[in-house]
DNA sequence: AAACAAATCAACCGCCAACAT
DNA sequence: GATGTTGGCGGTTGATTTGTT
């Protein structure tokens, strides 16, 4: 048996909202509130709308204190980062982001963001080509770029919150609605975690004294510390700058993999030169837990599975050299395709 | 000025998880 | 536990706007 439709399909009007429309929606929001019912609401105030359109003009559109256009660098440097960092979540980026719905990012990153990053990354690769110094510059400046991030998005953004990175996800800003989800508490922000992935040890049930547990097996991107973090900050930036074009180019997010990296693996990580070898060292012990990343690690991941010796010396530069024809040929056809596939591909063309 | 192409973005669709019965 | 309902999310579509020839 199919699901059941939320709304009348027939009488309910589509497209375009008109202001009374959005008159009538607002005005009672603002005077009643949601009534915890999406489905009703249309109905109640005789709108010709489906529920779910009602909910999503006025979470992206009429409720207050909402941002259009106009994306700062800084605001960028956010979406870039936790694109990378946690793929296209678009709804906890956008909690990075107070004013600004999830709709409004994910429609910047598809149609600017990911064409601009692209931009640089192939300016990247053509400076990696030319001189390494001026990769150093890029890095460098990026770098910068991130540290500011990281030391003003406090005071322009969540005066009183956590720094946007690494912790993820911080508290959102101030939600307008009390009927709105609120991370507020332990149990919220636990429950949230879990959503992304992240792994409880099982006595994390335990108290915890209104602090988050330590238990918490969350990503790469678990650690407190802005000091203990830096370095993941330069091996995103790495990754970010040596990875294969596909990586920056496709819709899908990044494998859940990341989510899944403990806090073994993370001081496995850190306790490498690099992230690279960290990598390495991390795929010898446990290498399924890698599947899904290959686009990010192919060659390293290649030769594992070929029985060649990890810890040897991958050439993460120039990983680029491993976008193998087939799937080199175009990117066009990787968007179709999952990174999966992608890898597959790759791994049947390098044969046993 | 007209025609066409590209970019933008509001809105829809369908899936999934959580919750209620 | 099975089934139905709702909210939320990410992906996609298509109308509109903007830029180019």
């Amino acid at each position: 048996m199919g699901r059941a439709p939320c709304c009348d399909k027939a009488n309910v009007k589509k497209g375009p909202w008109s202001p009374e429309e959005d008159a009538k929606l607002k005005s009672y929001i603002e005077q009643h509130g949601t009534g915890g019912n999406w489905i009703a609401l249309p109905q109640k105030i005789g709108l010709k709308r489906c529920g779910k359109s009602c909910r999503l003009r006025w979470l992206n559109y009429l409720r207050p204190n909402i941002k259009h256009g106009g994306f700062s660098e800084e605001e960028d440097n956010i979406i870039c980062s936790l694109y990378i960092s946690i793929g296209s979540r678009w709804s906890i980026i956008a909690a990075q982001l107070p004013g600004r719905t999830d709709n409004d990012i994910k429609n910047y990153w598809n149609t600017r963001l990911k064409k601009k990053l692209l931009g640089k990354q192939r300016k990247d690769q053509h400076a990696r080509k030319s001189t390494s110094q001026k990769q150093e510059i890029l890095r460098k400046g990026m770098r910068e770029n991130i540290n500011h991030m990281v030391s003003s998005s406090s005071s322009d953004y969540n005066s009183n919150q956590s720094p946007y990175w690494p912790e993820l996800p911080v508290l959102p800003p101030v939600p307008y609605s009390n009927e709105e989800p609120r991370f507020n508490d332990h149990a919220s922000i636990r429950k949230l975690l879990i959503k992304l992935g992240g792994r409880f040890s099982d006595d994390d049930d335990q108290p915890t004294n209104g602090t988050m547990n330590t238990n918490l097996q969350y990503p790469l991107v678990s650690t407190n510390s802005l000091v203990q973090v830096q370095p993941l900050y330069d091996q995103q930036i790495n990754m970010l700058s040596s990875a294969p074009l596909d990586v920056l180019n496709t819709t899908s997010s990044l494998p859940e993999t990341l989510y899944t990296i403990d806090a073994a693996d993370l001081s496995t990580l850190q306790g490498q030169n690099s992230f690279q070898a960290g990598l390495e060292q991390m795929i010898c012990n446990n290498p399924q837990r890698l599947d899904g990343l290959e686009f990010l690690c192919g060659d390293i991941l290649v030769n594992h599975r070929t029985g060649n010796t990890c810890g040897g010396s991958s050439d993460w530069g120039d990983m680029n050299s491993l976008v193998l024809p087939a799937v080199a040929s175009g990117y066009e056809g990787l968007q179709q395709g999952t990174l999966q596939e992608c890898a597959i591909d790759q791994l049947r063309y390098l044969g046993p």
